[in-house]
DNA sequence: ATAGGCTCTGTTTTT
DNA sequence: CAGAGCCTAT
């Protein structure tokens, strides 16, 4: 390991910072995440042993990429390190010890479809299901965002549900009937695990002592972005050791709407009175341009940590802000520039096109579609959450679980004549239980379907005969095989116009099936979102544009950035400055500020001054406040689109 | 009573 | 382009 040679002073010095807490500030392209890689390889190659250092990254590639870089610099042993998302952690520990909080072992993990849904059948349990009760959705996120402060749901429900006719005390009782369905179901949504492993740790000593003992370093990535609920459960496992090495950057807190709060950033050196603090203000990424443009921006808000983009990079372009007539007319420049910029000899690759909302690039795609340029979407539907896996995923599930009252619904929805009611009614009279691997619970089963369903549940069942119950069970791969050819594959040509595509997908989700250990690892990697856009993203890197929210391009960089719909109300997000509450306005600028410093060499601020209506009408957008509070002299204009 | 098709509306960000 | 709401067929 050269460190002298790889690494600039800044790097060097939190790389070998001696044991203690210790807070690396590091700001945006200067080489974070080769610290903190180099950190982890130097730790093991000091001797550390890797089953005791702890990394918890913000999605689970991030840490699959730092271990693989950490690998090549000390060896195959990285594998042994704990790595991943803290609802990856938390899992891996809830899964060891989950009776000591009233848990199954094999408690099933809900996504937010199947919350939503569960929150709905409350709703309606209680009576209280009629238009202008809140939608799940809003009760969830109510929940979520009071459960990652560590409060009660009560006060964040009273500002939500404030002038409309709801009673806080309405909701407060269709959340608790959710909670005893979980409890009831033996299942667990995203802020469960979390809540939960917190619990183990502090009720349970003995479990708690285990951990702490173990991690005698735990490295945070993307510090400024976790909640209350998961700094907490940092402190805890960092309790005994107190090596405790986080990294981050405020100017790039981006999560406040999901309970992340910054401050836990700012405040670190507080809590940990011996914090020893690194500054990692030298940026290799972008041209100065790039970097005049972002200090200006971030400039407008207060209450951070000091820091400077220092360029090590010497001249490059300005910034283009490009005035653009509408949202076709954008579309067009972007593919315009692409192609000049492809003649200069830039990859495709090289290039992302960054948007607020998934919505806008609606025009974009469509016209790139057309031009035949290949392009890869961070899709706003995930690839485990389109209702063909799903539907897929619910048999699977079903037989890991028999009791997963809402995967066997799921499964019987797909049956003619049966609906909600109908496969709630027959899962009582089966006992709550199916086990989709025995011939004859499906026996049983298509007795009680109604008449104009028995032969498509005929059908189902014959995928498990009994003489290959055995080997079924062994090889879930094949579980998906057999339901694609004698039911799945007829049923989705009819139900989806895109049913050839979709049955590929699972054709090839039975063939990734096959790569794992068991049924239970593959669900659990499938319900913590490890999604298969990332894998497909990093097989796929050789090709193609990129076309990817700000959130999702967190920790990404390319040569070329254009920035779509830069407009108030579009960028800032008109909903999230109303809904968000005062600090809205500065998470906002610090999105922005993400976009900015992703780019390398180009970047393209593309502010349409209309769009385009349902009805055809013209309707007249502002520039984003954004670009308003920029120095005009940092960006060359391009009006584009007004000429004959 | 329930399923399922048809129409209308209105789009945030995600582990 | 999906999800909710409405309406009709079973």
């Amino acid at each position: 390991m050269d460190l002298d040679r790889a690494l600039n002073a800044e790097q060097r010095a939190a790389v070998l910072a001696p044991d203690g807490p210790a807070l690396v500030i590091a700001a945006a392209g200067t080489g974070k995440t080769r610290t903190l890689t180099w950190r982890v390889a130097h730790l093991v190659d000091r001797g550390v042993p890797p089953r005791r250092i702890l990394l918890l990254t913000f999605t689970n590639r991030a840490a699959r990429e730092m271990l693989d870089r950490a690998r090549v610099l000390v060896g195959e042993s990285v594998g042994g390190i704990w790595g991943g998302t803290f609802h990856h952690l938390a899992n891996r520990i809830l899964r060891r010890h989950a009776q000591r909080i009233g848990y199954g072992n094999g408690y099933t993990i809900l996504d937010q479809d199947d919350a939503r849904k569960l929150v709905r059948g409350c709703t309606r349990d209680l009576g209280l299901a009629d238009k202008h009760f809140p939608k799940p959705e809003i009760l969830l996120s109510a929940l979520g965002l009071a459960r990652s402060r560590e409060s009660s749901p009560v006060d964040v429900l009273e500002a939500r549900l404030l002038g409309t006719d709801a009673e806080p005390a309405d909701a407060l009782r269709v959340l608790d009937a959710y909670a005893a369905r979980k409890r009831a179901l033996d299942a667990m949504d995203f802020d469960d695990l979390l809540a939960g492993a917190l619990r183990l740790l502090r009720e349970h000593p003995d479990v708690g002592d285990r951990y702490r003992e173990q991690f005698l370093h735990v490295l945070v990535d993307e510090y400024q972005d976790t909640n209350a609920v998961q700094a907490a459960l940092v402190d805890e496992l960092a309790a005994r050791h107190r090596n405790l090495f986080v990294v981050g950057d405020d100017f790039q807190s981006i999560y406040a709407w999901r309970g992340a709060d910054f401050r836990q950033f700012l405040t670190f050196p507080k809590r940990y009175a011996d914090t020893r603090e690194f500054k990692l203000e030298t940026n290799y990424r972008s041209v100065p341009g790039v970097l005049s443009l972002a200090n200006a921006c971030i400039a407008a808000n207060p209450e951070q940590f000091q820091k400077t983009l220092r360029p090590v990079r010497g001249d490059g372009a300005r910034p283009i802000l490009a005035e653009l007539r509408d949202g076709e007319q954008q579309a067009r420049y972007v593919i315009e520039q692409i192609a000049t910029l492809r003649g200069e000899g830039v990859p495709l690759r090289e290039m992302a096109v960054l948007y607020r909302a998934h919505f806008h690039a609606l025009e974009l795609q469509m016209l790139l579609g057309r031009e035949r340029l290949p392009f890869t979407i961070t899709s706003g539907v995930r690839f485990y959450e389109q209702a063909h896996v799903k539907d897929v995923l619910a048999l699977l599930r079903l037989v890991q679980n028999p009791g997963d009252e809402l995967s066997f619904t799921r499964l019987l929805c797909l049956l003619p004549r049966v609906g909600e009611r109908t496969a709630l009614r027959i899962w009582k009279a089966l006992g709550g239980r199916f086990a989709p691997l025995h011939p004859a619970a499906w026996t049983e089963l298509i007795e009680r379907l109604p008449a104009a369903a028995k032969g498509d549940g005929a059908a189902m069942a014959g995928v498990f005969p009994e003489a290959e119950t055995k080997h079924l069970a062994r090889e879930p791969g094949l579980i998906v095989e057999r339901f694609l050819a004698g039911f799945y594959r007829a049923y989705a040509l009819v139900a989806f116009d895109t049913g050839r595509e979709r049955v590929e997908d699972l054709q090839g989700m039975s063939g990734y099936l096959a790569g794992f250990r068991s049924l239970a690892d593959f669900l659990n990697e499938v319900a913590l979102q490890t999604n298969l856009d990332d894998r497909q993203r990093a097989e796929d890197a050789g090709e193609g544009l990129t076309l990817s929210t700000v959130h999702q391009a967190k920790g990404l960089e390319w040569r070329a950035v254009f920035v779509l719909w830069l407009n108030d109300s579009l960028f800032p997000s008109g909903r999230a400055l109303s809904e968000g509450g005062d600090e809205a306005e500065a998470e906002e600028r610090r999105l922005f500020y993400v976009a900015v410093t992703r780019a390398r060499d180009w970047l393209f601020l593309c502010c349409p001054r209309a769009r385009i209506g349902r009805d055809g009408s013209y309707v007249p957008h502002t520039p984003s406040r954004f670009l308003r509070e920029t120095p005009p002299a940092l960006v060359r204009r391009a009006r584009v689109g007004y000429g004959p």
